[in-house]
DNA sequence: ACTATTTATTTGCAGTATCAAATAGTTTCA
DNA sequence: TGAAACTATTTGATACTGCAAATAAATAGT
């Protein structure tokens, strides 16, 4: 075990330290990072239930439910009831919530330019290619989980 | 703002799903994801203060420092003070500790592989190698700091 | 129509994280 | 040598997270 090649360690620092390093710009508009997770899903995903959120910014559901809760509270999005099936809320963001992400949203762009400005075009493609299929590749759980198994 | 292309997004939502796949595994043995963080950064980087600790895990040294708590009422670490300097104290694995780190690791090497059973030797060395360029590009936010500041 | 099952979300609770302040030890240098 | 400045770690207060159980609504089978 080399932790230095080892996958979920690289990625792990690597989430961490984007969040230090947003924080700042975050707590200066007075949001914590799950709320700016969801500003910018609602941003460009659009309005959506919680459990889509939910799996979208990969925070827990039960999580998410305070984190809206929280976000009623500041007025930052609104829950809906759903309008075909009342089981699910429709959470969408509203004009404030806009507003603070659009704030945050240059920092948020910098960050990654500055933090990428010695990649290739092609490296920040390959990169953002590799990351994708390897969260595929995680499924839910598929080929793992039967091996944990077996 | 394309969600699916943005680094921290695809970053912590990968960070996310390693986490839920090795939780089972950890539960088991009784540990959390902070200890096993711990557990691998001393199984592999051998005795070292909690200040090195925390860099190394990227865990906050004050959280860090409840986690060693837990950590040694289960048996698996132990803190010494500093020998040349007292301020300090150094982290050293119990044998228990490194009984449980084995128990775990055989889990933890295969999560690796089979996530990435579709990418060649070469993909996952170019993923590396930008995780690591892009931690370390990101630095304690020397270039990142400077532009937002100016 | 009526109970059983399934799905979406929330809540109770116990554990975990983080900021800032406190503690404890070390170095610097007049 | 001793007060000021610095470094390593812990602790207090408070907020946040996540599991499991609870609630609420929809769907299926009879």
């Amino acid at each position: 075990m080399e932790l230095s090649t080892y996958l979920p360690y690289l990625v792990n620092r690597l989430g961490q330290r984007f969040v230090s390093e947003i924080t700042p710009a975050l707590n200066k508009a007075g949001v914590n990072i799950q709320s700016w997770r969801v500003l910018i899903a609602l941003y460009q995903g659009g309005k959506q239930t919680v459990g889509d959120l939910s799996e979208l910014t990969s925070i827990n559901f039960s999580t998410l439910s305070r984190v809206l809760d929280r976000m009623e509270d500041k007025n930052l999005a609104r829950r809906q009831r759903g309008a075909n099936d009342a089981r699910s809320f429709t959470v969408i963001l509203t004009s404030k919530g806009k507003t603070v992400t659009e704030k945050i949203l240059p920092y948020a762009k910098d960050l990654e330019v500055l933090a990428t400005s010695d990649f290739t075009e092609a490296e920040l493609n390959k990169l953002r290619e590799l990351l994708s299929k390897l969260y595929i590749g995680l499924g839910s759980g598929n080929k793992v989980k039967e091996r944990m198994a077996g």
